[in-house]
DNA sequence: GACCATAGACAGACTTGTCAGTCTGTTATA
DNA sequence: TATAACAGACTGACAAGTCTGTCTATGGTC
């Protein structure tokens, strides 16, 4: 059993389950994209949903991965934390953009499909906490009541920017997010 | 031609799509709920997608009427607009809640389906300029300028307490939501 | 009141295709 | 030889949409 098949699966998975949706993606379309056999998907995974957390969980690394070495690359201060909506801005501007995997992935599922439902609010929860975290590195004269309010508040814009702006395919989504951030952090 | 089974039909449709998802609620669920036979679906509606056209327009008008008519009991002023925060608050609170239809409804179709995303982007333009007009009436200093930037604001900011208090099932992104809009108004 | 025509709705079969998952025998590689 | 992967058939279920014959209610005519 290899790792690296198990991971080109997540990949293709990924891209498809990310540009398509989950439910409009079949395993037949994950196999010829991957160009596996079934049964090798079979043995790397138990089912369709596996498949799912594992392309929510592979998203999610990508992300904080890749938003961490862009904002380690700001000036610290404001401007780092400001830099979450730079940092989306050109995530927007990729050939790739579909918006909020979780919250895509959300819309399709059940309401009362937990194994996915707890993986994305997990997500969600570990994206405010590290947002808290860019804050008291950055904003050293917030208490932590102020930080834990302000890190909510940021994730709501950070999300909202990532919904709408794929929703209107138009960035001013992000724009006025980051300005009503820069107001929260003046304020 | 009547249209009252029409309607009955979209009532049903609406329900089942915006609980359990487009995708995954079949024309034969639709018909079953319904008590409707497969030849009545079809003779009022000419796919399954202009079913979820109707289901989306359904929605937009209910949501829209029940909002002005929540609206127009709250005392005149900023107070006014706030109280878009307090209506979702209220539908929150009910037992159908799920989020916002429109984002759900996106996420499901493929990107390149016009149909339904032409028609989600225009009730959520619809709604920013009834968050325009909205605030020509009630902050009468604000010039047309402004009313365009905060409407765009406050918009995102209840997209953003629709999703976001549906996918933790949870009121705090209501809340903070409602105190930003609160700090945009008074600034 | 009886009859007829029409519109709307019904039940249910059908078509073609896809779905997720299971299984078997075969192949390639170290 | 063992392991990982392959090709492909299979299962039972479900999908959207088509079609046929039947039923019911209503309005009009005699």
């Amino acid at each position: 059993m290899t790792t690296t098949t198990k991971q080109h699966i997540i990949e293709t998975a990924s891209a498809l389950f990310y540009q398509n949706g989950y439910n409009s993606t079949g395993v037949n379309e994950i196999i010829s994209e991957a160009n596996i056999a079934k049964a090798t998907l079979y043995s790397h995974f138990r089912s369709k949903e596996e498949i799912c957390v594992a392309y929510l969980h592979h998203m999610n690394t990508t992300f904080i991965s890749d938003l961490k070495a862009y904002l380690s690359r700001q000036k610290q201060g404001p401007q780092r934390i400001l830099a979450i909506f730079g940092f989306l801005q050109k995530i927007y501007n990729t050939e790739g953009f579909f918006g909020c995997w979780c919250l895509k992935t959300l819309a399709e599922i059940s309401p009362d499909e937990q194994n996915i439902r707890q993986e994305i609010q997990g997500q969600k929860t570990a994206l405010i906490v590290l947002i808290a975290s860019l804050l008291k590195e950055n904003m050293p004269n917030y208490n932590s009541t102020i930080t834990k309010d302000i890190s909510r508040k940021i994730y709501l814009l950070y999300e909202s920017a990532v919904a709408e702006s794929y929703l209107h395919q138009k960035d001013w989504p992000i724009k006025e997010a980051k300005k009503m951030c820069q107001l929260i952090l003046e304020h």
